[in-house]
This record gives structure tokens, sequence and C-alpha cells, in this order.
RNA sequence: GGAGAGAUGACCGAGCGGUCGAAGGUGCACGCUUGGAAAGCGUGUGUGCUCUAACCGGGCACCGAGGGUUCGAAUCCCUCUCUCUCCGCCA
């Protein structure tokens, strides 16, 4: 969430910065019910002063005469106290809700827009890939060398699951050790998280974790859920920490499942691994000081590069505009891979996204560092290194020969064993 | 899952209804001492909110978390979480 004191004294420019993300946030109320909390905070700090005070008069011993008028004014001010208390925690609830609905400011130049259409393309790697032959789709492909069984898994789990197969499996074992072998090399500390979160952290890292239009799997009467991102274990691994500021800043690079409801998500576009209920991810996060961010939101954009490029997968950079950026988002890089199955005559497909959120997140999760003895909020950042899924999916698109069968990428084979796949 | 023990500041550790934001020690910072260092001595050393022009100085809160008892809770009661030991089960 933003610092309640900017919305307070900037409110015009966080009016605007929602309307250019075409959210729904009322600043008025935050700034109501901000004062209406302060004012609360003063009053009952000023009647538990009285109650100590009052207390403090009778510690030793003393006659019933002088002692129990002083206990008839510790009842009254306990109650009091009481009903000003409960006043301010409906307060802080609501202010809370409110507050929490009010995005990230957005970088200014991001692009001003409303849609994914609106995205900037700001770079490209090679060129839609050109056939000699009619590419297949990857539920094509993956069908005709049995490297994906959607069929079983509906029936097993339900639709959007998916068994990956034969070649298949090693292709995502090579995928993540790919990636991590670069992250690992670039600083980046390896981890497996776990899949389950609880909720706070969730909503520290500004994902809504409840209610129909939610992307997440809570787990019943837990309050725990599934993550849908390593973002949002490696954001919470600090949460309420001070960091050392010598220490900074932390990379860390973090494989886990992910799980996503995408509920009434279908069509053209989501088809076969497009768009699932359960993928892989190895995922990078960078906590750091706030001058540092923005070149290593860069920095981290050129990593996501790095993998692609290194895989001939061809691609473009996209840098997103405020109505797609999601709330914590201060601004957000997408890479989009070409994918020759996708739509009419292959289209661009997000392959992955950094963000660089400023201390959006870390203000509600509390990781600060400190500096010259004062303590401020980290920058936090994330950025996909691999989204196995998809990348299966550029990499069988666009490797596919006249036969049937698959080129593994060259920077690949070290980690499958196999340079092709097929044919059948 | 069963039985027991525990959770206090950067760390160790006392306190078990008011004199406790919290003894003592360690660490750290600064100063004195020294040719320099060590030792020694002295001083200081949490976080958040809030009042204020001001981290000058006040106020409030925080002793795992939440609730309760009380005029008053680190201290008493309840619930939960986590850690440790033993048993059971198990990849």
């Amino acid at each position: 969430m933003l610092d309640l004191k900017f919305i307070r004294d900037n409110a015009d420019a966080v009016r605007k910065n929602i309307a250019d993300r075409f959210m729904e946030a009322d600043v008025d109320a935050v700034i109501r019910l901000f004062e209406e909390r302060n004012s609360l905070i003063l009053k009952t700090d000023e009647l538990r002063r009285q109650r100590n005070e009052n207390a403090g008069k009778m510690k030793g011993k003393m006659p019933p005469e002088e002692r129990e008028p002083l206990v008839a004014e510790g009842k009254k001010l306990k109650e009091e106290i009481a009903e000003v208390e409960s006043r301010l925690n409906q307060v802080t609830e609501e202010l809370n809700s409110e507050a929490s609905r009010i995005p990230n400011m957005a970088h200014p130049d991001a692009p001003v827009g409303k849609e994914d259409k609106d995205n900037l393309e700001i770079s490209r790697f090679g060129g839609p890939t050109s056939f000699s032959f009619t590419p297949k789709d990857h539920v094509q492909i993956a069908a005709d060398l049995d490297l994906v069984d959607f069929d079983t898994a509906a029936r097993v789990s339900g639709p959007k699951f998916y068994y990956l197969k034969n070649e298949a499996v090693y292709l995502e074992l090579a995928l993540t050790r790919y990636a991590l072998d670069i992250l690992r090399s670039k600083g980046f500390i390896p981890t497996i998280t776990p899949d389950i979160a609880k909720e706070e952290v969730l909503e520290g890292i500004g994902f809504n974790p409840r209610g129909d239009e939610s992307n997440i799997y809570a787990l019943e009467n837990t309050g725990t859920c599934l993550v849908g991102t390593a973002e949002i274990t490696l954001g919470g691994y600090y949460s309420g920490n001070i960091l050392d500021s010598a220490e900074l800043p932390i990379k860390m690079a973090g494989l886990s499942h992910c799980f996503r409801r995408e509920a009434g998500a279908a069509g053209q576009y989501s088809k076969g691994l497009y768009r699932v209920h359960q993928f892989s991810k190895v995922e990078m996060f960078v906590y750091c000081r706030p001058e540092d961010s923005d070149s290593i939101h860069q920095e981290l954009l050129t990593v996501e590069e790095e993998i692609f490029s290194g895989l001939d997968i061809p691609y473009r950079v996209v840098d997103t505009c405020t109505g797609d950026l999601g709330g914590p988002a201060y601004r957000k890089y997408d890479l989009e891979a070409w994918m020759p199955g996708r739509g009419e005559n292959g289209d661009w497909g997000e392959v992955t996204s950094t963000s660089n959120c400023t201390d959006y997140q870390a203000r509600r999760l509390g990781v600060r560092f400190k500096e010259d003895g004062k303590n401020q909020y980290v920058h936090m950042l994330n950025g996909t290194a691999v989204a196995v899924s998809r990348a299966i999916i550029a990499i069988l698109e666009n490797f596919q020969q006249e036969d049937g069968s698959i080129k593994i990428p060259a920077a690949l084979v070290p980690y499958t064993g196999f340079d092709t796949i097929g044919p059948k």
C-alpha cells in the first residue's frame, strides 16, 4: 500500500494515477478515515495517560477512603478507553480496506492506456518464425508426439490441467535447470519455495486471496492459499525484518509451482498450455535500496532477455501501460514470445513479466533496512525467469520441423540429454 | 497425532501484580587511557504511532500473537502460533 501521509498530501496526483490505471478507489474516504483514526489515537493515548497516572497514585498503602475514589475514577476511565478503542479498531479496519485499494503510483514514463493493446513495444529479438510448411500449434504437436495429456488430466483433476509425458518432462526439468544456472551465475540465491503461503502474505504482496474474482486457490479453514507465483513466498521471506543495508541488494531465485483459478478464462488465446491451473516457474526477486530499483529493474529485464535469446526464441519487449500494470507495480516490462500456433497466423504471447513494485509491498510486509540509524522501506522487484508451460509452447511451436519432430535449442541440449523429439 | 518444557531488547539472561521499557552480562558506538593495540574506566545503545518548526522535548503502545481478569499485567486466566524433548506414524 501507499504511505497514508503521501496520499493525504498528494491527493490530486493519487486520484489521477487511479484514473490513469482505470481502477476504482476512494481517495477522499482514505483521507477522511486517516484523519479520523489519528484523532482517535490521540484520544485513546490521552485516556490511557490518565489511567496510568491514576493507577500510579495508589501504589503504596493508603486508607480506603482515599483509595476508593481513585478506583472509581479508574473504572470510569477503563470504560471510556474500551469505547474509544472499539471505534478506533473499526476505523482502522475500514482505513486499511480502503487504502489497500489504492494502487502504487506509476512510473512517469509508463505509457498511459487502458489494456494490453496500449502496451508499448520497445525492442525485438528475431522476428516471427518462417516455415516452409504449415506449422501446427503446440496442442497438435504435443498430441502427435505424445508429450502432453490434457484429456486424462481433465478427468482426474479437471479442465486446464495436464500431464506432461515423455520428453516434455525432461524439457520442463531442463528449462528450470537452465534458468537457475544462469541466475546463480548472476548472484541470485537459488531456492525452492513452499507452494502454500498465508493469506496475510498474499495480501502484503498485493493479491486478493478471497472472493469470486480472485485468481487464488484458498485452502479451507487454514488461513492459507496455494501460491500463484513464488513472488509471494520470496516477497514474504523477509517480512517483518530490518535488513542490514550492507547486504542489499538481495537477489533470490525461486522455483515453485504456480496455481491459478483462471475462472472464466477460455477461448482460442487460452488454449492448451497457455492458461492452466498449475505450472512450474522460476522467479527472480530482489530487495534493494530505493535509489537502485530503476536500474535493477532494467537488469531483471536483461536477464529475461538473455534467457530467451539464449534459447533462440523470438520475442519482443513491451513497456506495460498504466491500465495493465496491476496494483503493486510502479513499472512493468513483459517479454512476449512469438508463438506460431497462436491465433490465425501466429501471435506474440506473454512469457515473462518483471515489475518494480518500489516500496508498495514492503510497507505492508514490513521489510525495511537501516541506514544512518534510520529505518526505510526497501524496494522490491520481481521478474519471471522462466514460466515453464509457456516456454514449452514457444519451443514446440518455433522449433517444429517439417517431419513433425522438434529441434531442441542448443543451450538446452546439455540439460535435456537429447537434441530432438520425434518424429513419430 | 499423544505427553512434557519453553517463547523477554542485536544476543544471553533476570523478573512472576504497582518502584519494569524492563536488572545483569555480551556485543556495538563514542570518549578517556596508550607510541599503537589489548585490557581497564566512563557514557550511550530497540521499534512504531503521535504532539511539535524540530529524532529538542512530551504522550501512548509493544516482554511470541490474540482475548480476558484488575483501579493497575512482562507478571494471573483462556485461546492460538512457533520452538525444543520424548513417543507414535511416515516420504
